[in-house]
DNA sequence: TCAATATCATTTCATTTGCAACGATTTTTA
DNA sequence: TAAAAATCGTTGCAAATGAAATGATATTGA
């Protein structure tokens, strides 16, 4: 292939990093606005909407956030009432985080609003289309998942595929 | 819908953002490597094999990087010797990027290997599946595009859509 | 039992990032 | 033409980020 016919905007990850990052921003603009959420706590609010009451190192294991912005995420949600840190009941070492009734009911409110945008994203399309949509995306997790120099995927992510 | 009916890892904007960022951070591996580039260094390097000597501007414009991140990138560029600034000849406000004929040199030696990694994701399914693939990615950022609270696309990106 | 190793959450530190402000230049308008 | 507004690239600054180090606790093995 000659160098020029190389063309940023039809390549696979450039596009996929420019959809994600429109999609997130409009996600951003949500749950910043009601609620001064940014996306590390986001996910770890309806991580442990799930899980209840968890570590950080599991929660780091479930949502692909690195160790540190999971710490500082939680930190600041404590800080503003919607989890607590309570100590490791037979592990001293270990934080067990939890949603307060204040977490629970700002969940209550931001999940709808999210769905809906997910829903605007989803329904612009036929069912069809949508699931060959996510066959392919699993198809290229499974690409990397054989390859030696890719991160490996989340243990949460990889039960999703086995549904 | 029940909030416990709520699943981060079936959630189409963390889907996206978790199969992205695999992707680019397996792409990161090689041009990171060989050459010590970032993404935004690798984003200008390519925009510029397309479209010679250009501003800032235009580079932001096109490649979806905030202004000054183009402006560092183009500076940390220059000082490897990949690009060079020449002062607008009609605006003195404008600055003339160009590669140089090393900085074409590494796009001759990464863009082979960018396009291999790109292939083997491409080549895992079919390409049916794969246009489709692009069409639903394509009906997403056209809601988006139709939402006032969504962030524009990029010229470039939008000319895409017109092939 | 107790020293060596491993694991957990946090913090430190250097770097990256985005927003806003800036100086410099050009374009517009009165 | 002269002043006002707009545009360009860069920089200041505060916040976010990730890798590695740290202190604290558990587990392992001699």
């Amino acid at each position: 292939m000659s160098l020029d016919d190389f063309h940023l905007s039809t390549f696979l990850p450039y596009r996929l990093a420019v959809l994600s990052e429109r999609v997130s921003k409009r996600l951003s603009v949500e749950y910043g606005r009601t609620h001064g959420l940014a996306v590390a706590e986001w996910r770890v609010l309806v991580h442990l909407l799930r899980c209840g009451a968890v570590s950080v190192r599991d929660i780091h294991n479930c949502v692909n956030l690195e160790k540190p912005r999971v710490s500082r995420a939680v930190t600041r949600l404590e800080a503003e009432g919607l989890v607590q840190k309570t100590p490791g009941a037979h592990d001293g070492r270990l934080v067990a985080i939890s949603l307060t009734k204040k977490g629970h009911a700002a969940l209550a409110d931001i999940l709808p609003v999210a769905t809906r945008i997910e829903e605007s994203l989803t329904h612009a399309v036929s069912p069809d289309d949508l699931k060959t949509f996510f066959d392919v995306m699993e198809a290229m997790h499974a690409v990397l998942d054989a390859d030696p120099e890719a991160k490996p995927r989340t243990s949460l992510d990889l039960a999703q595929t086995q549904e």
